[in-house]
DNA sequence: ATTGGCACTCGGCACGCAGGAGTGCCAGAG
DNA sequence: CTCTGGCACTCCTGCGTGCCGAGTGCCAAT
């Protein structure tokens, strides 16, 4: 078949082009790949694929160079993803088991995840709304001041400070304020503990009727600083970056594609859209140049996936050129985000 | 004074230098700074200058440049720090009193500075090895784990997992453990509440050794973990990066000069040692190029200076090109840390 | 449909040249 | 002793020129 050779050639410009950087001609292609045909019917070849836009050429008589459509044909339809070899596979695992805390594996996840792509890795910290509250402890701090502490079941700890005097209000008595805590402790944790966030949440609110009058006030601040923590914890998704040093590698195309990624980098709110969106389902999503939302970006691509429980995934994947290894990359992600699901579930 | 004039060439050298990024000539210079003397004068002084090694040029017959060591001199003997303008003032203390966290405070603060300073911000979160055990609190998550939770003065917390069985020893009860927590909860309180870190730790290896036998082991592992959180709490000392898209600036030197220092910016130990070493006392220190330990970033500075209080600092400053506003940079420096050091007294 | 041949295009590089900024030095004035 | 104007020299920079080669597009032949 024509159309056949036709998707070689583009996957044979694609695979030189992101070894070389270079465009790339009709005679280095059948050299270097054996397509068994002359360079003239490449030449032809080439002509029909620039018509489709899968490629272009910089300019006239230089090489050519895939388009993100072109891109994203190679990826649709000329990538079949290899397994990690085994070696690699205990690499990764081995890198990963040291993990001591859920920070920790995070941590470790980006960097094992920049090391094997050389991109940029960025990795959610696995989503927490469906865990539940493990524990709450009050602690006084000053006569005026208590430290709510809530410990969920995933490990996390959130902790708010929770001021009871007005400054001027006249302060409070010490052994005042421990009876009020004795006496909220054990009705609190009858409201949360082992609940869901979103219903624990749900239960604050009737708490503070519950109370003695005199300490309805002490109940509301808590109760608030508490739903303040869960709310906060489930909104402000946290990630973490890795790897940036890679960009050093961009060399040419310098401020147009670097600054604005590293502007992006420093935007959580940004990234996490980046490669949260992409990343429905158990396979790796990727998406090239403009396809994605940010104008500035449109030189990146994101290849990213989802892990964690089904339920409530979380994502991670990694930010670079258009210009890239497509299926390696794609492998170390998934590779990556099955490893560190394992992990979870085991913890 | 002959002298005098010469260091006037050197700041002004240095001043239109860091403006322009190129080499400044004897003509140039007499226009824009008001020297009183002629052009050949000027000559005559930066030939002295540069005898003296503090300027160089980078060919002949092009302008001059300054040394590392004409920075040096610059910054010792030619800069006066002027206090920020009030509206500065101003907007610093609006954009650190909206943190509620220590957290919090620690984001915005680098985020802060790399604003100030258009540099790559670091902060280092304080250090606590002053700090006291205010709480801990036992959690039992399955029958073979207990969760343990550090909590500290500062308001920080630390936490750990405890493996009570290994797999196969077979498993305890639930009640088993809930007595066995029950009864060394308050002896474990009573060990370390309100002690400093140090001193805790050391009580705890006491810990053991007062309860039942057949609590032993559980006793064990509890302080094991405690004393691991401390000390790792102690040594582990975090740090926080932010503004690094100001390295896009950087311009020309781009593999000599950002690639070593992306790589710096992520091994957060080496960035420690960086701001670290360099502030003793409450001055804003400047080390300038190759003074610092990494040849490889012989072609960076840095700026700063402790925080927080005086019996345990931490680091806060920036890392830029040598070529920088360092009168600008050090205002800002300081005044940062002052406002994080008044909030953390405040907190 | 494929292939070899051929003319054509265009970027990259070396070369040479002129312009200009800047220096160093020297002799003279204060 | 210090400052200044003048002058010759250096060397970077930009520009225009011309050549080379890689690569293309097209066409006629198989």
């Amino acid at each position: 078949m024509v159309e056949d050779r036709r998707l070689a050639v583009l996957r044979a410009i694609v695979e030189d082009y992101v070894r070389t950087e270079e465009p790339v001609g009709s005679r280095a292609l059948v050299e270097r790949h054996r397509l068994g045909v002359s360079p003239a019917t490449v030449r032809n070849d080439m002509a029909a694929l620039e018509d489709e836009g899968l490629i272009a050429q910089p300019h006239t008589s230089a090489g050519r160079v895939p388009t993100d459509k072109g891109y994203r044909m190679f990826v649709d339809r000329l990538t079949t993803l290899k397994p990690m070899s085994s070696a690699e596979r205990r690499a990764i695992s081995n890198f990963l088991d040291g993990a001591v805390d859920l920070d920790d594996v995070v941590q470790r996840s980006v960097r094992l995840l920049s090391q094997l792509t050389r991109q940029v890795a960025v990795v959610q910290y696995p989503t927490l709304s469906s865990s539940t509250v493990r524990h709450v402890e009050l602690v006084t701090l000053t006569p005026t001041r208590l430290l709510v502490v809530l410990i969920l079941s995933s490990g996390r700890v959130e902790q708010r400070v929770v001021e009871l005097a007005e400054p001027g209000t006249g302060g409070s008595d010490v052994a005042d304020v421990e009876a009020t805590v004795a006496d909220l402790r054990p009705r609190l944790l009858a409201a949360v503990i082992g609940k869901r966030i979103a219903e624990a949440a749900a239960a604050l609110a009737d708490l503070p009727a519950e109370v003695r009058e005199e300490d309805r006030t002490l109940a509301q601040r808590v109760a608030e600083a508490l739903g303040d923590a869960m709310s906060d914890h489930h909104a402000d998704e946290r990630i973490a970056v890795g790897g940036t040093a890679n960009l050093a590698r961009y060399g040419d195309s310098f401020d147009s594609a670097v600054r604005p990624l590293l502007e992006a980098l420093e935007e959580h709110v940004v990234l996490l859209k980046l490669i949260g969106e992409a990343s429905t389902g158990g396979a790796v999503t990727v998406r090239i140049g403009a396809e994605g939302p940010y104008h500035e970006l449109s030189s990146t691509s994101v290849v990213a996936t989802g892990y964690g429980p089904a339920e409530a995934p979380a994502s991670l994947g990694i930010v670079g050129p258009t210009r890239m290894d497509y299926p390696g990359t794609m492998v170390a992600v998934r590779s990556v985000a099955r490893y560190v699901s394992r992990i979870l579930d085991d913890a």
